[in-house]
DNA sequence: TGTACATCAGTGAACGCGCGTTCACTGATGTAC
DNA sequence: TGTACATCAGTGAACGCGCGTTCACTGATGTAC
């Protein structure tokens, strides 16, 4: 026999294609029979590692919202600045940056990440997320304040605003009417966005 | 026979359950089937009408979109200031709360207007739409400009941020990752963004 | 005014597709004695 | 060191589901003469 009857590692090997599905469709194409058709497996062989279909696109979401984190927190340690004003300053814009990188680059993945909320009930415990990208967007702002880039009055609810306005942008323009908005005009809009949200905070 | 052979006027019965079912469950719930089943008609009925189910789900998405426009026509027309800048102030934000109002009160109507571009290619041609909830946007802003309410400088762009921050607030709590947020501090926090969008554009 | 006939609107059966999940199974692995 | 046996991982067939779309049809309508 070519390959073994066990495979060694099927969970790992399941889950990279699953992901490969999502980055190249989404959501809808984490199919499990083609994930298991892909992996070179019997289309049912997925049970003896995920419950169901659903439990396979929970951990790819939640790997997923790592990756955008870990983008964010790559792209805030680029910044090099060494005055602390300047510093916290480009550090807010290049967490705001890094979320739309992320969405435009890996558009599939995004849609998985924030796609499991859908089942999420509207009166569901209300828990302020202080990990992920969210708790990032946080730890700048404060840091923004301290520095004197984001005054105290307008701290409040700027979590909300700011993510907001990168998740809209992102949409909008990932799959949304933007979309055929040429790369070179949609950067520029960015920018002009993000000098917008420095005013509302400032 | 009860019911007489010719319908008279399946296409807009069609049109009235099919809209109903986007209502309910958005766009993967308009199924043609379903569609001629809840119509009281055979499931192939609708071919003499629609091309197809995408011709069928484009004419809704149409509508969906007016009905936005529509509502915030209604908002911004409800502003009563006679001060030519509070007036225009209080469109602006109007405007603004309705696209959100719209969003959150008919979840599937305004996913059924937004997911057509779906199929949108990313190098199509980029025509400014004038018209649609946008042109509305683009008209209340240039009001902005006139009341003093927006500085020249920043209105270029600002379509596109104020659009992003409606857009971004309305997914994020309609199906995203703030669900969960009360009715109450959804809405405090609304008025915050649109506070925080005010001092961007002035 | 009456009737033949073209046209239109709706029907019922069928095609082809693909999915998630379950069942009873078989092949491989490792451990206790 | 050798072997019985429990356990685990993967298989193949099948169930039940529902969809969009097409085909050849039939019933109703209206118009030309």
């Amino acid at each position: 026999v070519s390959q073994p009857y066990h495979h060694g590692n099927l969970r790992q090997a399941l889950l990279e294609t699953a992901t490969a599905l999502a980055r190249e469709a989404g959501p809808d194409a984490v199919v499990l029979r083609e994930v298991a058709r892909r992996t070179g497996v019997s289309h049912n062989a997925a049970y003896r590692h995920f419950a169901d279909r659903d439990a396979l696109l929970e951990e790819i979401a939640n790997e997923a919202m790592a990756q955008l984190e870990r983008l964010m927190l790559q792209r805030m340690g680029e910044v090099n600045a060494t005055d602390r004003h300047e510093r916290a300053r480009r550090r807010l814009r290049a967490t705001g940056r890094a979320y739309v990188e992320f969405a435009l680059s890996e558009p599939g993945l995004f849609e998985v990440a924030f796609d499991g909320f859908t089942l999420l009930d509207a009166d569901d415990a209300y828990c302020t997320p202080l990990e992920g990208p969210f708790g990032l967007l946080n730890v700048v702002l404060d840091e923004g304040v301290v520095a004197g880039v984001v005054t105290p009055e307008h701290r409040q609810g700027a979590e909300v605003t700011c993510w907001a306005a990168v998740h809209g942008f992102a949409v909008l323009h990932q799959r949304g009417p933007l979309k055929p908005v040429p790369a070179a005009e949609r950067a520029a809009s960015l920018e002009i966005m993000i000098d917008g949200l420095e005013r509302a905070l400032a």
